[in-house]
DNA sequence: CCAAAAGTGTTCTTTATACACCCATGT
DNA sequence: ACATGGGTGTATAAAGAACACTTTTGG
């Protein structure tokens, strides 16, 4: 038995590990924050940020500590995903993974892409390599999973910045689920909501009409959801 | 080092179990099926039943595996609740559980109920007693997923004998939603859809009128589902 | 003054809701 | 014949979809 190999038990265990798709949003396109792999195996693949449980965190905590200690985000909205379990995703051993997703802000947090020494980078999402371990497929799932989230609670704000505009709302809808939108109509419908903050401040410097820029009232929001209220698209 | 330690690992593992919450359908009541806990911690008090993820099996084919070992259940609805991961859900020691939520049809299970060696019993929702471990949380949030879920996806056969009638299927829904549904327009709602199978045969031995039976169209459902069909109530 | 995108209302169609009487069966 | 629950249609209200012109701004 190798020295190092201290910690025993009656019946073997798998290694646990959390594994974070970060979703961001910016010049019309949805994009992912991946992390180049610098060890074996799928060394100089890209990959989620994630890493193993320790023992005195729970799952939420040591997704977002991975998250900050690989790529300095934190304060994000995160959300457990999906729990991959198959026995040959990893090829060191048995690793079970438990993903989560997160939302960003991505204009607060540009600077990162270029950090070159955690080898960090935003990939559109059109422009995604083929990802280590089983990465492609957790991809799949999250993406499912926005794309449904998405249509009927608020959570497209997350991706924005805390002012937005109404044209940069609709093009986020637009560009997550893949569908067009009648400008008219979905104006009316989230205005009809009465959660969106008029900020009294439009777009400058533009050639044309500037928009005007709104921040959405989570705190009204909350409010209402607990009364049964749905933000639906 | 005890002599039974013997698979060893540089750091500290969690151990990982799954856990199944089963959901049945009877006497116009959401039921679950409880395992009473025959050992410490928690001896005597009722949980779900799982167990331990082996080495060779996903965690898919760990909770079948452990609903057929501890209630006799095999080939049901069985679908990734939520992995939790408190640091002290078990006091026994770290233990990470992987989540399930089963639906049965209880009509072809009622036999369980009564097997006394395994000392598995069916309690009506309302009369559920305090659970152990976390499992009263896991239950908040199964019950949450499934009544989500029921909405916009055709689960609800699940719990449905094979034929089952219109008046049956709206208590079903009605139960579980805790909403009144006008018959009138349930009917419509859902023959709409022509999914059901008229089964050419109705509720013999009652005093009044028998309602109709029928089928769900399984095959029919999938075709429509992949190209974008919801079966909302 | 032109180009570019923002802002704004109304009509029509579809879907959801509300509601009451007759029918079949067993006792 | 009566009690019980099953089966059926229509009218109204609400929500969603379709659609075109005017406004603001910078170049």
């Amino acid at each position: 038995m190798n020295e190092q190999q201290k910690y025993c038990y009656e019946y073997p265990r798998p290694a646990v590990t959390t594994d974070c798709v970060i979703f961001g949003f910016d010049e019309g396109e949805l994009k992912l924050l991946l992390i180049e792999r610098a060890l074996e195996p799928f060394k100089g693949r890209w990959a989620f940020p994630g890493g193993f449980l320790n023992m005195n965190e729970n799952a939420d905590d040591c997704a977002q500590r991975e998250l900050f200690e690989e790529t300095g985000i934190e304060n994000v909205f995160i959300e457990q995903l999906y729990t991959f379990t198959d026995v040959d995703r990893d090829p060191r051993g048995r690793v079970v993974t438990i993903a989560y997703y997160a939302l960003v802000k991505l204009s607060e947090y540009k600077v990162t892409a270029g950090d070159d020494a955690k080898k960090a980078q935003w990939f559109p999402l059109s422009q995604i390599p083929t990802l280590a371990f089983d990465h492609d497929r957790i991809l799949r799932i999250a993406l499912t999973r926005l794309r449904g989230k998405i249509a009927y609670q608020p959570i497209g704000f997350e991706l924005l910045p805390e002012k937005f505009t109404l044209p940069e709302l609709q093009n986020l809808y637009e560009t997550i689920l893949e569908v067009q939108l009648d400008r008219r109509n979905f104006r009316k419908k989230i205005l009809s909501y009465d959660l969106l903050i008029d900020q009294n401040q439009s777009v400058t410097g533009v050639a044309h009409k500037g928009a005007k820029y709104y921040s959405f009232d989570k705190k009204k929001y909350e409010e209402l959801s607990k009364r049964g209220f749905n933000f639906e698209i």
